[in-house]
DNA sequence: TTGACCAGTAAACAAGCGTCTACTAACTTC
DNA sequence: GAAGTTAGTAGACGCTTGTTTACTGGTCAA
């Protein structure tokens, strides 16, 4: 062994959770390999599987503490499309996102975290979205647009920030505030 | 050997082709195995490699012959939004889809694929939609609607047909005819 | 009939994966 | 200070992956 290490059990928990949020959004469940979170949390491998129980517990884990949808949706329902707008015009832009995103772009071809996805994506937009529109069939409208923010970031991953078409971003926020009024109408 | 077998190159080579459009479709490029391939086609494993090369120009081979979008860019463009809005709404319900939709949703973590799949789609869908459309800004509208088109089927995929709300078609159709209105207007 | 060609086959290859076990050594407790 | 607990480590396990090699045996021209 080259050099001792401190004894840090809860340090250490956090440092392979960090990792393995950064990994599992920059990259995607697949892509991220249990070696490779152990090398960028500097712990050893088989600490993963000691703290978390496997690779999945562990994606579900940094899902449940990280992937909340950002403080979006916390606006009066009449300035939600122009807010949601906003937040899918800088995403456009600015090639970073949630993780909650990330990880539905990034892994949805993947029948093991499919389910964990599937939950995260009701419990932190779908519902609460659909929670604040007035009117009927508020599940369905919600649904529209967690498609549109949806297809956005899967764009926005699939080109680079600067290869897709875009004007000034308030022309962008305009459209997608006119886009989003169309989805979440009563 | 349990029998013997024709030999025909052709047949084979198309077998395998079918094949790998089906599971590629169905379920994305990591989940499909060159063994699985060579089973659904009811072919040796060797003769995947020895007719395309790799499990990826095997995958863009499909893509390039069968990721067309389906005919439906060909109408008059003031029917486009309701063609679009009949297509997903279709596609909301039915749970089977385009090739290259399909691609998209479920082998975009996969970065091997990302550039066929990319370039599959600007040619397939954005530059076709933005060639059609009247005004400024065609490029930048045509990837909205793109990135609606895209959400549903990622939401459609990450559901089953049955999961998500939705009312009737007439009403489905109907919502989604303004959103893309406000995609696409000039 | 014979020989060249080649579609088809079986088996192995190296590499990578998630997981697990046996062990070391630092800390705590008495 | 001795003993027990446990964080950390190294390495192997079994399996799957895409790919390749060496071979078998139909097919057809000469």
């Amino acid at each position: 062994m080259d050099e001792t290490r401190q004894r840090d059990r809860e340090g250490t928990r956090r440092r392979i959770l960090d990792a393995a949020r950064r990994l599992f959004t920059e990259l995607g469940y697949d892509q991220v390999t249990m070696r490779l979170i152990a090398a960028e949390a500097d712990a050893n491998i088989a600490l993963i599987n000691r703290y978390f129980g496997s690779k999945r517990e562990l994606f579900a884990e940094v899902l449940a503490v990280q992937g909340r949808f950002p403080g979006v949706l916390e606006v009066p329902s009449e300035d939600l499309p122009r807010r949601l707008a906003e937040y899918v015009a800088d995403r456009l832009r600015s090639d970073q996102g949630s993780l909650i995103m990330s990880a539905l772009v990034r892994s949805s071809g993947c029948a093991e975290t499919h389910e964990i996805i599937r939950d995260r994506v009701r419990s932190a937009i779908l519902e609460p979205l659909a929670a604040r529109l007035p009117g009927g069939d508020a599940a369905f409208r919600a649904t529209v647009a967690t498609a549109m923010i949806t297809g956005v970031s899967m764009l926005s991953q699939l080109y680079g920030k600067g290869e897709l078409e875009a004007p000034d971003r308030e022309a962008v926020v305009g459209r997608l505030t006119a886009v989003f009024q169309a989805c979440l109408a009563p």
